[in-house]
RNA sequence: GGCGGUGUAGCUCAGCUGGUUAGAGCACGGCACUCAUAAUGCCGGGGUCGGCGGUUCAAGUCCGCCCGCCGCUACCA
């Protein structure tokens, strides 16, 4: 029986309400950088995506169209997965709340949860927006004209309706004590300490299940009942590895190694998802990461102010791999980042045509024009090649580090740190100058310089795939050897190398 | 209001457990080079490290107070 080392990381699945935007695509390249990075490193890896389909806005959505929830849900959740092919995500899977397999998992869960005591039937009332499909507390309402509304401007209503609850009050304890054994389980660590200030303030029973609408996963042994949609959105991320089958392949995956979620859910994920875990007798998640929000130009991003960020249109304006170079260079991940054609072109210019792009031109150019395209022997560094074959060599396990922590930006900067030394050492070396009085010592550079080239082009095969393929084709490095272990494998003497082309194309700025 | 965080060059930020002239990228100025996508490299200007007070031989780096900004404060994804 092998160990293999096996690696599960999710996205969370995106509310078919809405069509996908940047912050879908964002989530999703975070996870598909750090699976990719996972493979490349040898681990089996499972990455899951998916679409959330059920809910009253949903059920409503659909009416409105007259259409039915499930066709609807059909066409919406397609959205998503173009999205998904169109960013090259590498997911494993793309999972559906609403396959059978899932309202399957989702039962089993409840009726562990009941078995163990942990449900019980009350009924909940309160202030209610249907168009928020939320209920809010008395302090929050606000009356104009006899009629109450949300702090959302949403009218609500008087409502009282049965159901069934989680006895979420009693997880507090535990879930503090969880915390403080698994102090990487939530990050960054400003939303770690949120998280726990809030259950420190106390933890009321959870309302699970409604009876206000269908369109949801039908509460075993109570058909009047449909499950609150969060404990029947997380279950997802235990249907798709098999649940409640705990004997199949794909189990052994969980528990997951890290949850992506964006900033607005990470109290369901931090706190509902480890206790319903817990309450079920199932192993909790390794971790959980909140990332941030995107401004748009400065302006926070709305549906009504209009400047919502289309990534299908970014990637046709400015090619794949350069936004998914940006969204992840441009901001540390787990701050608030602004969008701008400006900052995303200076980073495309600058660090990816003339820093990356051009290093691998000039190098390229001058091995064919002066080697007959062929790959220089190896020669023993001497100190002035070890500054840069060093640095080169550090680079995987400072990427791997920095990727360990979600730390895309910090990976992506060690990465330029390698590839300005690049331009410097060159430039230090003049292998043009060297032509005409050491052919030999240029030739030792050149191949340096391939060297460090392989090295830059892997690792950053992850984050733009593409891209960093042609790169590696230009460089000569076959299929099989594209990932950080194959780089203790030299590439042979003399092996061809094809004409160079440039790698990135500038944006120059039009008049719009 | 409560809890948490943050305020360092024009801009975005790094500065771990306190210790030589406070750093990077971008922007700006000068020089060099001409292999390369007019790309690159080198040098430089510029900061009372939010304010006041304290601890210490020594404080962006610890403590207190004040000012500014941000996040969280329950069942919308």
């Amino acid at each position: 029986m092998t160990t293999e080392r096996r690696f599960y990381l999710t996205t969370p699945i995106y509310y078919v309400n809405d069509k996908p935007h940047i912050g879908h695509a964002y989530t999703s390249l975070a996870a598909d950088v750090l699976a990719r990075w996972k493979r490349m490193e040898g681990l089996q890896v499972f990455f899951l995506t998916g679409t959330d389909e059920h809910g009253q806005k949903v059920e409503k959505a659909a009416e409105t169209r007259g259409m039915a929830p499930q066709d609807f849900t059909d066409t919406v959740s397609q959205a998503f997965r173009e999205l998904a092919d169109r960013m090259n995500f590498s997911n494993d899977a793309f999972i559906r709340t609403t396959e059978e397999r899932h309202k399957a998992a989702c039962a089993a869960l409840w009726k562990r949860l009941e078995e163990r005591g942990e449900i019980y039937l009350g009924h909940y009332e309160g202030w209610y927006a249907v168009r928020d499909e939320a209920f809010y507390g008395p302090d929050e309402i606000t009356e104009k004209n006899g009629q109450k509304f949300a702090p959302t401007g949403a009218p609500v209503e008087w409502v009282r309706e049965p159901s069934y609850f989680f006895r979420l009050s009693n997880w507090a304890e535990r879930l503090l004590a969880f915390y403080d054994e698994n102090p990487d389980f939530i990050a960054p660590a400003t939303r770690r300490n949120e998280v726990i200030s809030f259950v420190k303030s106390g933890l009321t029973d959870l309302s699970i299940s409604r009876t206000s609408f269908k369109w949801g996963v039908p509460v075993p042994g109570d058909e009047a009942h449909v499950m609150y949609v969060w404990l029947d959105a997380l279950t997802n991320y235990i249907t798709a590895l098999g649940y409640p089958d705990e004997a199949t392949e794909a189990w052994k995956f969980w528990p997951a190694d890290v949850h992506f979620v964006g900033k607005d859910i990470l109290r369901f994920h931090a706190i509902y998802w480890p206790a319903f875990l817990m309450a079920a007798g199932l192993p909790t998640p390794a971790r959980v990461f909140a990332h941030g929000w995107w401004t748009n130009e400065g302006q926070k991003i709305s549906k009504s102010l209009g400047n919502v960020i289309d990534p299908l249109a970014l990637i046709d304006e400015f090619g794949l791999d350069p936004v998914r170079f940006f969204l992840l260079r441009e901001v540390p991940f787990g701050n608030d980042g602004d969008f701008s054609r400006r900052a995303l072109m200076g980073r495309l210019n600058s660090e990816l045509a003339n820093d990356l792009g051009n290093l691998a031109q000039r190098s390229l150019s001058l091995i064919q024009k002066n080697c007959e395209g062929r790959l220089p022997g190896v020669v023993k560094p001497d100190a002035a090649d070890a500054e840069l074959l060093d640095a080169v060599a550090a680079l995987p396990a400072q990427v791997g580090e920095a990727l360990d922590r979600q730390a895309f930006h910090e990976a992506l900067e060690r990465v330029w740190v390698v590839t300005r030394l690049g331009n410097s050492w060159i430039d230090a070396q003049k292998p043009w100058s060297l032509k005409k009085t050491d052919l030999e010592r240029m030739a030792t550079v050149l191949r340096h310089l391939h060297t460090a080239l392989r090295g830059l082009a892997t690792v950053l095969l992850p984050f733009m795939p593409e891209t960093m393929g042609r790169m590696l084709d230009q460089l000569a490095v076959p299929e099989d050897a594209r990932t950080v272990p194959a780089l203790a494998t030299l590439l042979p003497d003399g092996t061809e190398l094809p004409p160079p082309s440039p790698l990135f194309q500038k944006i120059v700025d039009e008049p719009a």
